[in-house]
DNA sequence: AGCTTATTCAACCAATCGGTTGATGATAGG
DNA sequence: CCTATCATCAACCGATTGGTTGAATAAGCT
């Protein structure tokens, strides 16, 4: 019968690439240097196609990129791909469950906030 | 074949629970107020079984509380569970400043249906 | 009591997930 | 050239997911 199927829009794709706790201790392995695959691999007790897999599903999630050079394939932290997720999420967290109208409001002052506090430069 | 499987953390379960659209959207919904599951299902094109087990999900994360009261069992959305997992991206915080603009684009579609619903001033 | 509404349960199904192993395509080095 | 290494691919497997339908439980209504 006809279902409408829910399509992987990309921030279904960051929370369920985020959901599986193996990929997201390569995320936190990624955070201190860009790694070899092998190298991703080496301290879990899973299969190197396995780990293959999951930074496939990273990649597609966009949280990673993945470079060839030479016989090496490097992967590197994509920290951008979350913060739409990320946002979402903390709207969700910053006041009581009242209505939208309150949820407008974190919103606007979370603009002027960015737009009067211009990032630092370090 | 002995594999350790890695066990539902409870940061796990936040994030596959928010992997999934539809589950996003009675989130999104319960921001404006509380609500009857059969209130909750009626928006979407799927069985009221199907949503009773995402709200089952929803529930099993934390993201939610479900009280019954009479025939009617209401669903209140739990924000505070949100915040580990929220916490675990920050710090993967180096992102740009967050774009409020293009989330606030992703709000409008991801609330469409409801804020169709909303009444002039509250 | 009997009907209706609200919600879940149980069984089922196809698709996806997370894992495996073995084969395969590149590349580096003796 | 031959071989060892890096990584993915392909086929397979069992468990889980997200949906269905029909029956069951529970509470309000007349």
């Amino acid at each position: 019968m006809a279902y409408d199927p829910p399509m992987s829009d990309p921030i279904s794709l960051v929370f369920s690439a985020l959901g599986d706790p193996t990929r997201r201790a390569i995320l936190g392995m990624l955070l201190e240097d860009d790694m070899a695959v092998t190298d991703v691999a080496e301290p879990f007790a899973i299969s190197l196609a396995a780990i293959s897999k999951h930074l496939g599903i990273l990649a597609d999630a966009g949280l990673i990129v993945r470079e060839k050079r030479g016989r090496v394939i490097w992967c590197k932290l994509e920290p951008g791909a979350m913060r739409a997720a990320s946002v979402w999420m903390q709207g969700f967290g910053q006041f009581e469950p009242v209505d939208l109208d309150a949820f407008e409001r974190f919103l606007a002052g979370e603009l002027a906030d960015e737009t009067a506090n211009t990032p630092d430069t370090d």
